[in-house]
DNA sequence: TTATTGTCTACCGACAATATCAATACTTACGAC
DNA sequence: CTTGTAAGTATTGATATAAGTAATAGACAATAC
């Protein structure tokens, strides 16, 4: 039974959007699904099972329900005004459409989903290949969904979180600036710690962006290649607020130390313009002598951070574990004043 | 103050004499300045401690701190100033004198400083007169430039000393030198004398030479401290003693031989005990300072005259051995008569030691090493403590050419002799930073500098949230600051030595008077020099000098290989420089190697402790204006400005005025109460140090950070948040344990130092007027642990009062103070035989001491009681103890007494009472009465709280209430009390949030009217800050309807001191170093205020400045009785038998303070200050003034063929103001005929009723600013108190 | 010009973000008249 | 000699950085509309 499909002017009296925006354009969507070809990752996709998060107005979460009906589709919102309008949704519709009404934001919330109430449980698949039973939606162009999405890559390098069922495709709509950062190439203004990871733990495309005239500043021959449905802003839901994208993010197979990784490249990128072999000293003590000797290459060492390809970090970061007298990563932190009383 | 330019005539009278007499000496007939206005004429007769004087002057027309008459101008230009002052002083003291001369001219452009110039022109004078070798050059120089270069400056008294001076060391016959110095001397412009006062330019065989050999000066005509080196001869034979001065002084020496000793004193060992784990590099330097120096031969007898077996312990370098217990030798003395002639040999010796101290720090570092370096390479012995020493000498070594070239390369580069064409664009931009840079850099000896740059950085471990380095901002500013401190210092003595080049100081009685000339001499020249380094000057150089270390500094390390699984050693830099996030915010960090992190011992190393800043040996010079005071080498101010010259333009000018005298009076009485080391309380606490376990507040040593190992990689993110959270932790306990046992090792080394030697706390005053010790570290404001290491060098004899009091003491300190004090007095007694045992057996007894609120000081009271009580009359007792007096709630008493409480003065004591009140107590017993009647009506939440509620409980949330916590902070306070009682978080903060409401509630019911009165400064404050001053650039309006606020709260305290609330939007840049940038504030930057930060500062600000000038007034009035006085804010010290008319005093000073109603004054002060002063209201649309103004703004606006923006509107009323306060009368009238929205508004009268708020129909308008009415006061009369002895107790 | 969104939350002593790049302001060089 | 233009350089301003938000609630400032 198919889930009511509501029109934008409905749904735009929802009271509270928590300074989250959606697409609410039903064509758009079904454009986007199209160019998706989800059918290719899900052959069968009565056996998907769908984790929809911070879904919101919900008009993405029907359009995908209707479209490919999966077996189980679990929306998960806490925020009130949403979650009163996604509960008149579900609750009239067939009992594969569920709300789930826990804050997303927490990890608890999935651990009680998952492994307590049992209420969604995804198999396990190996990791030769995207996980073609669990599919995972997002919408993350709040206040804080750059800060999340981050953490979920770590989730992704980590193996941990969703991503401990294997190679778990996710959806995400995030603010346009996010995708940008995300997707910057080598060379990149914008290039950052966060495109390197998203690089190295995921294959990750542009889907969908809402017409600005900023798309040049997405790196080099992103639109190009990524060929993204373009949306207006009208069609976004709210009225006022940053541009959005939609992104596809597909986790490669990958054997690496996150935090090795994590450690080098943070701050590497500190030093962004600055050659490789003066960047190399704030690794460590004696940094720049001992990369300097590992790496002979004299072209290489005076690339600078931002020219990087993420393999090129995986060799730094290779080098890096390898040296005798590196520093300890787990001491990376500042010891924030503390009070007494 | 300015000086009336020369007019046209004369320049041509004086151009033609010139021609007749040039042969003479040109300068001869520059114009003579004509005479200067002299400063603000004091203010009206009737008594007045400070405000009435004080406050005319910061408030007069003539003086406002954005204002051209003074110093500071705008901030730009006074920035300008201030730096070019900086470079100027550089590049003199490098001999640039090319560039000096073109930063004089520089100078010379900025109009508002000219009246200054000529300041700034005899530094260059006189430094360049160095060059010269011919009279003759140097008078051409000066005509030409006065002439030519620098019109508009005249030549001063000073320029004239330096003509002497020079005229005297050129000249080769007397009738040269005779006939020039004749010349100069008729160019007085204020006189002879005034030339002649001048004792910085002149030295004292130039004095010498000018009343014997020229005859041209009268001995009475030199300065006071100068004439005694000069009379009769004594500058040659340095024996002959003609004043009256010398033969006391000689009569003092002679009654040494008579004082007899009936006890031999042992000679103290102080390294006997080496304190196990502390690091000594830095506390051994100073101990050498204070026990290495050698004894003159006049001293030595001195010394010896007093029985003293010291001829064998002339203590030097390698003989660190043994040092004298000067306390236990005074102590010992049985007659007044002795005790006070031993002090005066005793000070003597020390004005030698505390210059050394202050001077010689450094050198003597660098000593050690080089000593344990030779030490090892002969003998092979190596402490872990030498090995370390052994390394900074070799990186001392290393480093030392490198800086050195570098020094080198900034002469090339200022001299232009490094030619700019054969070099690389790199190489050229690196000599363009050297031009800024190498100025300072060349200012202080390489040496010096490498050692500074070395101990700074070790000094700094562990600092800033960094476990094992600190952050480099921190690391640079401190180099920077701390070559500035060591040139300062340099400098001066440079500048004395020249003076007294050629003194010869062979007697002793001789050398006290040189001694006398030589603090006259440092107190003009510490005034003198207001110049700053720029902080970027300071970050600069820091961040060369620090990557010149990094570069050479080297450690052996060893490491596992992670492929081979085999051990390697190598070598990695010592320092490494990287940068750390923080909440996404990056932080330059020096990192130091682990390897040697482990040589420090686990301990932030004590090495450079500023030796110019540890307590003094000699009393603190006193304070007679702001910038001057303190120490001898080292310029301190009065007020520890936070980056606002507007708080040092105000204080400037009452200091210049004069009116502020009985601050300094309070502070120097502060300064000049003597103190010693506890020995015995130190023995206790080096044997527990030395356990290296947990003691009290003393956490043990604690090797190394072991982070708990890492989750699985696959486990929930919660887990590894959770992981990172405990590690966090881990480190947060880790480096706070670390950094308190640093801290006491600090105090613990400072006090070894200052074993058996008397010493002062120099003070100083936090821009509200609280005083506080120059010196950091070991200081009376310290913790517990600090307090109970010292004790008044002076004794005096109990009496009955004093045993009681001592007693009282005691149980203050175990926190039994809120019973009577018979009570209390019984509580002592009550405990004799566990006082005994815990003076006696301390570590091994029962320790009931430990059981104390403050253990350490409960101790030393012990001690002292037991020693009392030996005696067969404890009486005759003599006591060292401090014994304190406590005000109870201070802030909260002067809340009362401003608002006149009944029931509040009652709570905190302002009305006598046969017991001591509790507030906190009060409070909580208030509290639990609401909430049983909440609970009597149903609530749960209350009566599930209502016998939870303790003193502890609300106490902090009471105590800050003064501070004007909010409703949410002070949730927090309670909810920490309350989580230890409840186990459920989300639970016991619904509680918190619950209680905080009724605590809020009782508290205000107590003190209704203090609460109005916090009430009404707040709205004061709100108000001023947002209002919009006339007399700023106009620039700052320039953004139409949004201008930017700038008036901060100013007021003057009781005393006069003029408080500026420095709260201003952070101004902060980055400022490119060698290592990195860096964020660093402009302090001459004058932003836009922080309205919220002054509205939450002014109650508490104005009642800390209330009880500093109840502190200040009190001291003063200790220190004309005789009394020995400490003071921490709120909690007074004197010994045992002084407390009651300490009370007294204490008493009296508040009532003198409260008598006039200070609310009142403070509002006429502000109505003054203030007036003219616009704000922002918004009144009702359809009201006749609003009509009226929204008329007038269309026709202007019509007119002007744009809106009439808010800028405008102040622009025109500022033209408005300027006509009226116009001296011509038709001006003044134009003024009056003149419209504005602001005189419409002024004349409509009262407003206020048509004020709204947020409604849609108001109209903003500019009003004059009004501040609110002042509350009614509540009937409680101060004069009450005089009877009240519970009110500090 | 009004709504909303974001910030901050107790005083003082006290102690601090930085790299990079685009855009603007400012200077210099050189050429032409 | 003046002044124009271009090019080059110094200064200023904007932006990204990392990556749990523990938890409250109300005032006030800033920003967007």
């Amino acid at each position: 039974m198919a889930i009511r499909v509501q029109p934008l002017r409905d749904l735009a009296k929802i009271q509270h959007y928590y300074g989250f925006r959606y697409l609410l354009n039903p064509g758009v969507h079904e454009k986007i699904f199209d160019k998706l070809d989800l059918p290719q990752t899900y052959q069968d996709t009565s056996k998907l099972k769908v984790l929809d998060l911070y879904p919101g107005p919900g008009q993405h979460s029907a359009i995908f329900h209707n479209r490919f009906k999966p077996l189980q589709h679990v929306l998960m919102d806490a925020r009130p005004d949403f979650v009163k309008h996604l509960r008149g949704l579900s609750s009239t519709q067939n009992d594969s459409f569920q709300l789930y009404g826990k804050d997303p934001y927490e990890w608890q919330s999935y651990t009680d989903l998952i492994d307590v109430e049992k209420k969604f449980v995804p198999s396990k698949r190996s990791l030769d290949s995207i996980h073609d039973e669990f599919l995972v939606l997002a919408n993350l162009t709040g206040m804080v969904g750059e800060g999340l999405f981050m953490q979920w890559l770590a989730c992704v390098g980590n193996r941990n979180w969703l991503h401990r069922f294997g190679r778990v495709k996710m959806l995400v709509w995030v603010l346009e600036s996010t995708a940008m950062k995300i997707l910057a190439r080598p060379g990149d203004q914008l290039r950052s710690k966060c495109s390197v990871v998203a690089d190295t733990f995921t294959d990750t495309k542009l889907v969908a962006t809402m017409e600005t005239k900023n798309l040049h500043k997405f790196g080099q021959g992103v639109i190009d290649s990524h060929k993204p449905v373009l949306f207006p802003e009208n069609d976004v839901w709210m009225p006022s607020g940053k541009p959005i994208s939609l992104l596809e993010v597909n986790p490669s197979k990958h054997n690496i130390d996150l935090d090795n990784f994590d450690y080098v490249t943070k701050h590497l990128l500190i030093l962004r313009s600055t050659p490789l072999c003066e960047a190399f000293e704030s690794l460590g003590h004696g940094g720049r002598d001992y990369f300097t000797t590992v790496i002979k290459d004299k072209k290489f060492l005076r690339k600078c951070p931002k020219e990087l390809t993420s393999s090129e970090f995986l060799m730094i970061t290779e080098a890096f574990v390898n040296w005798p007298f590196k520093p300890d990563i787990y001491m990376d932190f500042i010891d924030v004043f503390q009070d007494n009383d | 103050m300015l000086r009336f330019s020369r007019s046209c005539s004369r320049m041509l009278v004086s151009k033609r004499l010139t021609s007749q007499l040039r042969c003479v000496s040109q300068t001869a007939f520059l114009r003579k300045p004509s005479g200067n206005i002299d400063g603000l004429s004091g203010a009206t007769g009737r008594e007045d401690i400070g405000f009435l004087k004080s406050s005319s002057v910061s408030m007069s027309p003539h003086f406002g701190p954005f204002d051209h008459s003074h110093a500071v101008v705008s901030a730009a230009e006074s920035r300008d100033i201030m730096n070019l002052w900086s470079l100027l002083e550089a590049c003199l003291h490098s001999g640039y004198m090319e560039r000096a001369f073109s930063i004089l001219k520089s100078l010379y452009a900025l109009k508002s400083h000219q009246a200054y110039f000529i300041d700034d022109y005899n530094k260059f004078l006189m430094k360049y007169a160095e060059t010269l070798h011919d009279i003759k050059d140097l008078d051409k120089k000066l005509f030409h430039d006065i002439q030519e270069t620098f019109p508009a400056c005249e030549y001063n008294d000073k320029t004239l000393a330096i003509l002497i001076h020079h005229a005297l060391k050129l000249s080769s016959s007397a009738e040269a030198k005779l006939e020039h110095c004749k010349i100069y001397f008729k160019m007085a412009v204020s006189g002879q004398r005034s030339i002649l006062s001048n004792v910085d330019v002149l030295t004292v065989p130039n004095y010498k030479s000018l009343v014997h050999d020229l005859k041209l000066v009268s001995l009475n005509e030199l300065p006071a401290a100068v004439r005694p080196l000069i009379e009769s001869g004594n500058i040659v034979t340095g024996e002959m003693l003609s004043s009256q001065q010398s033969s006391e002084i000689n009569a003092k020496a002679l009654s040494h031989g008579e004082v007899a000793l009936d006890r031999n004193i042992e000679p103290l060992d102080k390294d006997a005990k080496e304190l196990l784990a502390v690091d000594t590099i830095g506390m051994k330097v100073v101990r050498h300072t204070l026990l290495g120096l050698s004894f003159t031969e006049d001293q030595k007898k001195q010394i010896t005259s007093f029985n003293f077996d010291t001829s064998s312990n002339l203590l030097n370098f390698d003989q660190e051995k043994e040092s004298i217990d000067f306390f236990e030798m005074f102590r010992n003395l049985k007659s007044e008569e002795e005790r006070r002639s031993f002090e005066s040999a005793l000070d003597e010796f020390n004005q030698d030691r505390q210059h050394q101290l202050e001077n010689r720090a450094t050198d003597a570092a660098k000593e050690r090493w080089r000593h344990d370096f030779e030490e090892a390479k002969s003998r092979g012995d190596l402490s872990i403590q030498k090995k370390l020493n052994i390394k900074l000498w070799e990186w001392f070594n290393l480093m030392l050419p490198l800086v050195k070239e570098e020094v080198r390369r900034c002469a090339a580069v200022a001299n232009k002799t490094a030619q700019d064409t054969s070099l690389s664009p790199q190489e050229k931009k690196q000599n363009k930073a050297r031009q800024e840079y190498g100025p300072y850099l060349t200012l202080v000896d390489p040496e010096k500098m490498c050692v500074i740059t070395i101990l700074e950085l070790l000094k700094l471990n562990s600092t800033g949230g960094i476990i094992e380095g600190m952050r480099t901002a921190r690391a640079v500013i401190s180099v920077g600051k701390a070559i500035e401190m060591e040139f300062r210092a340099e400098m001066l003595l440079k500048n004395e030595s020249h003076v007294f080049k050629d003194v010869n100081k062979k007697s002793h009685e001789f050398k006290l008077m040189v001694q006398r000339a030589r603090a006259t001499f440092r107190s003009i020249k510490i005034e003198e020099s207001k110049v700053l380094w720029p902080q970027e000057a300071r970050a600069k150089i820091g961040s060369i000098l620090i990557s010149m270390l990094i570069h050479v500094a080297k450690v052996k390390v060893e490491g596992v290989d992670p492929v081979t699984n085999e051990k390697i050693k190598g070598e990695a830099p010592a320092f490494s420089h990287g940068y750390q996030y923080h909440n996404g915010s990056k932080l330059g960090v020096l990192k130091i190697h682990r390897s040697l992190i482990h040589q420090l011992n686990g301990e932030r190393l004590v090495a450079a402790v500023q030796p110019q800043l540890l307590p003094m040996l000699v009393k603190p010079r006193a304070w007679n204006s702001w910038n001057s005071g303190g120490y001898y080498y080292t310029q301190s101010t009065l007020i520890r400005s936070k980056d606002s010259p507007e708080q040092v333009a105000y204080l400037k000018a009452v200091s210049d005025a004069g009116a502020i005298d009985n601050v300094y009076r309070g502070l120097n009485v502060l300064g000049e109460t003597p103190w010693t080391v506890n020995r015995k309380m130190f023995n206790v606490m080096s044997q527990v140090w030395n356990s290296g376990k947990p003691f009290l507040d003393i956490p043990g040593i604690q090797e190394k950070l072991t982070l708990t190992p890492q989750p699985p990689r696959d486990a929930d993110p919660s887990v590894h948040r959770e992981w990172k959270l405990k590690n966090k932790e881990l480190a947060n306990e880790f480096s706070g344990n670390r950094s308190a046992r640093c801290d006491a090792n600090y105090k613990l080394e400072i006090a070894r130092a200052f074993l058996g030697e008397k010493f002062y706390f120099p003070h100083n005053l936090d821009f509200r007027g609280r005083a506080y010790p120059l010196s950091p570290h070991f200081n009376h404001l310290g913790n517990d642990m600090s307090r109970g290491l010292m004790t008044f060098w002076h004794g005096k004899r109990l009496g009955s009062t004093g045993l009681r009091w001592l007693k009282v003491h005691l149980s203050n300190l175990f926190g039994f103070d809120k019973a009577p004090l018979e009570d209390r007095v019984r509580f002592a007694e009550d405990h004799i035989d566990d006082i005994r045992d815990s003076a006696e057996h301390p570590l091994d007894g029962k320790c009931w001491w430990k059981e104390a609120d403050k253990p350490w000081q409960a101790l030393a009271t012990c001690m002292e009681l037991n020693e009392a009580l030996k005696m067969s009359n404890p009486d005759d007792f003599v006591s060292h103890q401090p014994v304190h007096q406590d005000g109870t709630c201070n802030g909260l008493q002067h809340y009362a007494a401003l608002g006149g409480d009944i029931e509040g003065a009652t709570q905190v004591n302002l009305v006598p009472s046969d017991r001591p009140q509790d507030v906190y107590s009060h409070v909580a017993k208030l509290v639990v009465a609401r909430l049983e009647k909440a609970a009597a009506n149903g609530d749960e939440t209350a009566a599930l709280l209502k016998d939870k509620i303790k003193r502890k409980v609300v106490k902090q949330t009471v105590m800050t209430n003064v501070y004007g916590v909010t409703y949410i902070g002070a949730t927090h306070q309670i909810d920490k009390q309350l989580s230890t009682l409840f186990n459920d978080h989300k639970r016991s903060y619904e509680l918190s949030k619950y209680l905080t409401k009724h605590v809020f509630a009782s508290v205000r019911e107590l003190f209704e009217g203090a609460h109005l009165i916090q009430d009404w400064l707040g709205e004061c404050a709100k108000r001023i800050s947002k209002s919009i001053r006339l007399d700023v650039d106009e620039k700052t309006l320039k953004n139409g309807n949004k201008p930017d606020f700038m008036s901060s709260v100013i007021w003057t305290t009781p005393l006069g001191l003029p408080i500026v609330q420095p709260y201003r939007e952070n101004g902060k840049k980055q400022v490119a170093t060698n290592l990195q940038t860096v964020f660093i504030s402009d302090p001459f930057a004058i932003n836009p205020i922080n309205a919220r930060r002054q509205k939450a500062g002014f109650p508490p600000n104005f009642i800390h400045s209330l009880d500093a000038s109840h502190m200040l007034l009190s001291a003063a009035k200790c220190g004309e009785k005789g009394l020995d006085f400490a003071a921490v804010h709120d909690s007074y010290w004197t010994h045992a038998c002084d407390v009651d008319t300490m009370n007294v005093v204490l008493r009296e000073q508040f009532i003198k303070l409260h008598e006039v109603d200070l609310i009142e004054r403070l509002k006429d002060e502000f109505d003054e200050r203030y007036k003219n002063y616009l704000q922002i209201l918004k009144i009702d649309k359809k009201s006749e003034v609003a009509m009226k103004v929204t008329d007038l703004k269309k026709k202007l606006s019509q007119k002007l063929g744009r809106p009439f923006t808010l800028a405008d509107e102040i622009y025109m009323e500022k033209k408005r103001i300027q006509l009226l306060s116009s001296e011509d009368a038709s001006e003044q009238a134009e003024g009056a005929n003149m419209v504005t929205t602001v005189s419409l508004v002024a004349g409509a009268g009262d407003i206020s009723n048509l004020e709204k708020t947020s409604d849609a129909s108001c109209l903003v308008v500019l009003a004059p600013l009004t501040l609110p009415q002042i509350p009614p006061k509540g009937d409680f009369d101060v004069r009450e108190l005089e009877k009240s002895k519970y009110f500090f107790s």
